[in-house]
DNA sequence: GTCTATAAAGCGATAGAC
DNA sequence: GTCTATCGCTTTATAGAC
């Protein structure tokens, strides 16, 4: 079906970016990965640029899937901790899913810091970027929200902006191999805690 | 001379780069804005890789210029804040080199950007990758050092990290048009003032 | 060391059949 | 909607003269 073609070519595209880049995406190694011929990507998605934009929506909905997704192995009841302890766990959880060795979360990775950075080039796709990260950071404000409810808000906004901008920056460095997934993880778990001490401190 | 040629492509790959990307590299291009023939180019470096990797050291070495050789417009004594206050200022400055919109920085960092970007996949980028950034976080795990003598050199270097993985990340916000100039500035003084809060509470 | 000219390959995109 | 076949431009890289 039509549906299918164009999800197996997105799926496809997360895939082979992942491997080769933005830069090195062929339409031809595309076809062959998703199993259809140059001409069906084409009919589906116009152009090279096309192909580009809505990858780049697929793989940002599929992020907010994996973040929000996950099924708890706790039971529902409030174990005891008073300082909502628990929400800093769910906080360093949701980012912390950004480190891991698996095949979608690398591919996401690469894909997302590669859309980033051809951005810097290709300002069609600027207005997508812009407003996958405001979300994000949104999301990640409103979980330190829960921690320091009494925290101004503004304050919120910039502790969040700088863990999704830190995370970014190691994303990097661990995709090109500068930097190892358990150090990044620790170096992701520090930041946390200095941030919500400077956000306990302000309020 | 052979020199100046080798030296003129060099200066020419920066612009390029930060023109157009590493993708958006042409040899053509390239020969244009250095004012010689695309066949001297690989004459002096072999092929496309080679000139890339070279690119990469020419751009370190040159950050390291500027950073290190700032022209101080105050006197050489010591004003009389007893708690580093000049060494903060002096970390600060040092940082926020990257977030100034002059040519020679945007060039930098797009290019610096764009190498590290393309290090994930070109994996020959990566030895000069990580050296370079080891140094860097050398220099700052320093700066840091010189307000927190006493701190432990772990805390330092992981303070370190953080400060350069949250500046790339910034600037690549930035560099895509995704975050104010000033605002950028803001978050990195922030940030500073919360790892130095963070050393000062571990020593 | 440096250039001009060009070979050779790569790659995006489309025409036209089914 | 999907494929086969291919056009035609772009780009890397080299040959050979000076």
């Amino acid at each position: 079906m039509a549906t299918d073609r164009r999800r197996a070519i997105l799926e496809g595209a997360a895939r082979v970016i992942a491997r080769r880049g933005v830069r090195g995406l062929r339409m031809e190694e595309l076809a062959t990965e998703a199993g259809v011929s140059t001409a069906l990507i084409y009919y589906h998605f116009k152009d090279r640029a096309g192909i580009l934009r809505h990858t780049l929506e697929f793989i940002s909905d599929r992020a907010d899937r994996y973040t929000s997704d996950q099924g708890e192995g706790e039971d529902g009841s409030e174990g005891g901790s008073e300082d909502g302890d628990d929400a800093v766990r769910e906080l360093e959880r949701s980012l912390l899913l950004e480190f891991q060795d698996l095949p979608e979360v690398r591919e996401n990775s690469t894909a997302w810091g590669e859309l980033r950075a051809s951005a810097i080039f290709e300002p069609e796709l600027r207005g997508d970027l812009a407003r996958a990260t405001l979300a994000w950071i949104h999301d990640v404000a409103d979980l330190l929200g829960g921690i320091r409810p009494t925290a101004p808000a503004p304050a919120l906004t910039a502790s969040a902006e700088r863990l999704t901008a830190l995370l970014e920056g190691l994303s990097t460095r661990w995709l090109s191999g500068a930097l190892p997934l358990t150090h990044a993880r620790e170096l992701t778990k520090e930041a946390v805690a200095v941030e919500l001490e400077r956000l306990a401190k302000i309020d």
